[in-house]
DNA sequence: CCGCGGGCCTGAGAGC
DNA sequence: TGCTCTCAGGCCCGCG
């Protein structure tokens, strides 16, 4: 599910109630979500202030008090909630409200702050990892992200670069993680339209000297990177706005769908008509590596 | 090294 | 109602 702006969404949503908040209590509810939970995952975790909630590309990271770092990944189907624990709460257990899916609440945090936090998850493609801060540099989870498509660093030099001598298409280069850190599969079709590039071209074409390989020499951007790094920003930032995109699994952290699914001018819009100016286009889907790109092939180049 | 396809999980929805 | 099939917002791994 989540993308940058589902997983922003949620950090704004944890953050007033974790932060300089203590974790009273932590309770994995089964031995693993993708991985296995280490085996002092809840040591390390109990008795601790959380002294800042950050994010780094597609993952939330909770600093602590120890030194410690929690690594949260939401996979395709991890949700937060924050809930105010009943009357008949008692110190030590959870008597949040069970939901239909509760079976698949599997963290629980009691926060200092007088807030239950419950991490759900049903496909348990998410996960969560404590690190030290002092070998984060060393994480392999985190190693080799690209830049953050909403930082400094992110210009359409940079893409140009990162895409130099790629041969393989645009929109697998904007997926992989390594080229900008954050997108997935919504935002990706989402700024390829706003920028009306094809999810077809050659990633190499975003630079001037495209038959080069990125360590001869990456050439300079072209207009058509501009364009895409614009998009990028743009749809990124209306994204978050709305609170992300609902169209299964996310909620805010309060339980409210994002709505940003409802500005989708391709995604999930099979057979519908373009909504470019003056374009009169039919969007359509097809599979690229083995998942759905929908376009507009008469406005996207 | 690079690009691609399979696999990991469960649930929702379509079609019969 | 219930079965089977397809698909889903991510990412790791192994193959060629």
């Amino acid at each position: 599910m989540p993308e940058l702006p589902e997983v922003e969404t949620v950090r704004r949503g944890l953050q007033p109630v974790m932060e300089g908040a203590k974790i009273v209590v932590a309770e994995a509810r089964r031995p693993d979500l993708r991985f296995p939970f280490q085996p002092d995952f809840v040591d390390r975790l109990q008795g601790q202030i959380v002294t800042g909630l950050g994010r780094r590309a597609k993952y939330l990271m909770a600093d602590l008090a120890s030194g410690d770092v929690l690594l949260m990944h939401l996979g395709m189907s991890g949700s937060f909630r924050v809930i105010k624990p009943d009357d008949e709460a008692v110190s030590g257990e959870f008597h949040y409200p069970r939901g239909k899916d509760s079976a698949h609440d599997h963290v629980l945090f009691r926060m200092s702050s007088g807030a239950d936090i419950v991490f759900n998850d049903p496909r348990r493609f998410g996960y969560m990892k404590v690190i030290a801060r002092n070998a984060l540099d060393d994480e392999p989870l985190l190693r080799d992200l690209g830049p953050e498509p909403l930082g400094n660093e992110f210009d359409a030099a940079m893409l140009a670069r990162a895409c130099a001598g790629k041969t393989t298409s645009l929109k697998a280069a904007l997926l992989d993680q390594r080229v900008v850190a954050g997108l997935g599969n919504i935002y990706v079709c989402e700024a390829l339209h706003r920028s009306h590039l094809s999810p077809r071209r050659i990633a190499a074409t975003l630079s001037t000297k495209a038959g080069q390989r990125k360590s001869v020499a990456g050439g300079e951007p072209t207009d058509h990177a501009k364009r895409l790094v614009s998009a990028i920003h743009t749809v990124l930032n209306d994204a978050i706005e709305a609170g992300g995109s609902s169209l299964r699994d996310h909620r805010q952290t309060s339980g409210e769908l994002g709505y940003f699914q409802h500005s989708f001018k391709v995604y999930d819009r099979e057979g519908e008509t373009c909504k470019t100016p003056r374009c009169g286009g039919t969007i359509k889907r097809f599979t690229q590596n083995g998942r759905s790109t929908f376009w507009c092939p008469k406005c996207q180049k």
